[in-house]
DNA sequence: TTCATATTTCGATATTTCTAGAATTATCAA
DNA sequence: TTGATAATTCTAGAAATATCGAAATATGAA
């Protein structure tokens, strides 16, 4: 029982998933990126409207933006001839959670939930 | 009044230094050590121990200390002939409150504290 | 269809990061 | 001092990322 694959919201990310996810707001571009899609909420910007906000090449973001994609930190539809980007609020938390849980580990002194991540080698 | 040198403790991270961090927990061999360190709790580990329980040549192991390091995520004391390495859990915690505090931007509706990021452009 | 807009793909270069063996420095012990 | 241990620095090739202009693709409007 090590991850539940029926879980569509998985309550704990795999490292693997969480350093991809780091590594995706690990550069400025994309964190500012990021940052201008949490801003403006549920409706999103499209990449139009990134580019101008953040004064970035066409291709330079669609670069950044495949990199947040790839991570599950933005979700992209169609919509009508531009592409409507959203922050994934969902993945955001969950890499927060990750963070917290890990830090909190050994320090209060006890196991926090059960051994839920990979530990060992 | 943007940041508080005389602080230790910084409520909230600037964005590049935001990104550096996630920048070194963004890559699985960085994000393992760190656990390790995390793991070991308050007497932390030196660098031959991190080697032999994550298997990795001590050269990768000091470059990719540096990097936590760099990004304040580790703390290296000399003890004697040997580097003793702390995960510094303000350091991660600031990072999940960074992720935290940007997530809810836009979402609640209302600004959560007074514009402390840089915003415009 | 023709034109304009929105975005991606292509291609090319520059830079950074990754990895790890070999050599070096530092420290302690005998 | 000599020897062993701990860690860093040096070096270098491979791989990944970053940047961005030009060309291509897709869509909607006239």
């Amino acid at each position: 029982m090590k991850d539940d694959p029926t879980h569509t919201t998985n309550i704990s990310l795999e490292l693997v998933e969480a350093a991809q996810g780091f590594a995706a707001i690990g550069s400025e571009p994309r964190l500012e990126v990021l940052l201008a899609l949490v801003r403006a909420g549920p409706g999103g910007l499209n990449v139009g409207d990134i580019q101008k906000r953040l004064d970035m090449p066409a291709s330079t973001l669609t670069h950044h933006l495949r990199f947040l994609a790839a991570a599950g930190l933005i979700e992209q539809t169609k919509d009508g001839r531009s592409i409507r980007n959203l922050a994934a609020f969902e993945r955001i938390e969950e890499l927060a959670a990750y963070l917290l849980r890990e830090c909190c580990v050994d320090q209060s002194g006890s196991t926090p939930v059960g051994g839920s991540h990979d530990h060992a080698r």
